[in-house]
DNA sequence: ACCTGGCACTCGGTAGGATCGAGTGCCAAT
DNA sequence: ATTGGCACTCGATCCTACCGAGTGCCAGGT
């Protein structure tokens, strides 16, 4: 819908804006190459652009910005015209990143997040793959003193999930003995062996009236206990938004949303579930804390077609085509690490 | 070593300066109450405290700033005359806390770093008990799938210890089997159970090689895989440090640090080991790049007499009364509340 | 000997005014 | 339709003046 010198005025403010962070004036699009116009032609072009909205003048007489729909125009624009790629430092740091990487699932997550953040100089999030879909591979109930308890369960995906439940509680009030707490756990671990987190149901009756209700409590907490969306969250680089912005203030509220982790999930969530791999601005991811920011997701396929996330923060005016590639590149090949176990 | 009303004087600049953060003149000192003489005296006093290092003038012909120095005056004459207490509202919100706390310890760290950071209005660390006293309830081996397996150990605390591993294969290429890990893992848990973590040697062979090895690997595992320095630090509310500076700059050093677990973890344990509750400025700290930044720190004694930590970090500029008071409070009932379990 | 009122002095911060220059909008010529 | 030219705008920068909070010091009073 804008015509060829348009789009390239309206590409060239972008670039030049996000390399200077200054307002661009006609002179300095005139120059650049892929604009063949002189500078009075540029500003009729331009003001044009601001009268549908690509850009704004922060005031008469000076250069142009970039609106959020002028950022979003670039970075469609880009998704055609072969998108960034990495400098040869950068695709040999994530490769050498990749096959060092070795040990717990949650380590490497974290790990990844701050290598996101370096590559990107942006903040990165990670969100690990949640783990309805995969089996249980061992369960018991261990009994701690006094009248807690904890049940721990390991999953075929490598992760370990527990839970802490108070003992029930005898009519001589105290706690159920070791003898019933192996025996529900024995029994626990017989039934939920093999199944998937999601479909957990009641283990039927064992007869026991003190062990059935150690084991119900132990489902419960088990399926219940989800506060999952927090523990699986590694905010990686959070004192580079520091860079982005020069207003204290914006940055205070930035890094307030990234302490809001299920803030966080529910965003990059959202964002996956509309299709969408960039939102710019307030009025396409919907935090106005977030006024000013861009949020960039992909989700990580790895085994078992559970999916997992990675996205980065920063200021709208970043550099698109280079976030978008790493995120790409990144989203790929922790997806194929994941896979592989 | 400073006339009582040396000492007066410099604890109403820096009250005066805590509040305001503006520098403070001869005539709010005298108008202090706690200061009975003229702005003149004063005048002549201050003087001398600069001579003597405990505060410092920005520029000629403006008020007094306290130095490091004179913090530290202020905070050991406050150690002696009754130190500050919360204010009802907070005392309340603290009862409220630990008697609603539950669940998790890791969750209930968390939050309580976001207590002690809503208390004090600056960023709050909480570092988790190491374990290396409590004793080991059960251990397991379980084998994932390809040639990966985790060990997995239940704590009498309530913490589960997970360490990855790759299982030793045999000649022909092929990982041992389930009968190898089920025999480790009786094994590892015959031999184990019972003891503290601190104390895992080596054990005893059992004549099957393929067994010995796989034992082998877990208990190195299990000892050596010590990246617990990150696992269990919990960073409250960093996004106030964003409120403590105007300089966009210095906020972002100081959230750098914070990134950097293990700086952080060291950085308090190294102030408890010197027997210090607070390290004013770089030459107490000793982190350049948190200059101009206070550190409070307590121990917090739960069972087994392991000792967690915790702490906040703020400009030097902060209420130490107040933020004191928060500190031991909060450090005093979590301490009860892990006792409990 | 010490305190205090008074006084001259300093110097950062703010307000007004001049200047500069990058940038715009518009118009007439190509 | 494009472009060179021109008048105009307005933020940024610099200078100056001025105000006021604050200081240092001195001389007089207790």
């Amino acid at each position: 819908m804008l015509d060829d010198r348009k789009a390239a005025i309206l590409r060239a403010v972008v670039e030049e804006y996000i390399e200077t962070a200054q307002p661009v004036g006609s002179q300095h699009v005139a120059r650049s190459r892929g604009v063949q116009a002189s500078s009075a032609t540029v500003r009729n072009e331009m003001s044009v652009l601001e009268r549908d909205g690509y850009l704004v003048q922060p005031h008469t007489s000076a250069g142009r910005i970039p609106t959020d729909k002028g950022y979003r125009f670039f970075v469609d624009s880009l998704h055609g015209w072969g998108a960034g790629q990495l400098n040869p430092g950068q695709r040999a740091e994530v490769k050498s990143f990749f096959t060092k990487a070795h040990g717990e699932l949650e380590h490497m997550l974290s790990e990844t997040s701050q290598l996101l953040s370096r590559l990107t100089d942006h903040t990165a999030v990670v969100i690990a793959p949640p783990h309805e879909a995969a089996t249980i591979r061992s369960v018991q109930i261990v009994a701690l003193g006094g009248r807690t308890a904890l049940v721990v369960a390991v999953l075929s995906n490598g992760s370990v999930e527990k839970r802490t439940l108070e003992l029930p509680v005898l009519d001589d009030g105290t706690p159920v003995g070791d003898a019933v707490v192996t025996a529900a756990s024995t029994r626990l671990a017989g039934y939920l062996t093999g199944r998937t987190v999601a479909q957990l149901g009641e283990v039927p009756s064992t007869g026991e009236v003190t062990v059935d209700a150690l084991l119900a409590t132990s489902v419960r907490a088990l399926t219940g206990g989800h506060d999952e969306e927090g523990g699986s969250v590694f905010v990686g680089g959070a004192s580079r938004m520091a860079n982005a912005f020069d207003a204290v203030a914006t940055v205070r509220q930035v890094l307030g949303i990234l302490e809001e982790q299920f803030v966080v999930v529910t965003l990059l969530r959202d964002l996956l579930d509309r299709g969408l791999t960039v939102a710019i601005g307030a009025d396409e991811h919907g935090l106005t804390p977030l006024a000013g920011c861009s949020v960039l997701v992909a989700p990580v396929r790895g085994a078992d077609g559970q999916t997992g996330t990675i996205g980065i923060l920063g200021p709208t005016r970043m550099n698109y085509p280079q976030a978008l590639a790493a995120v790409a590149v990144v989203s790929q090949r922790l997806g194929r690490r994941i896979e592989e176990g």
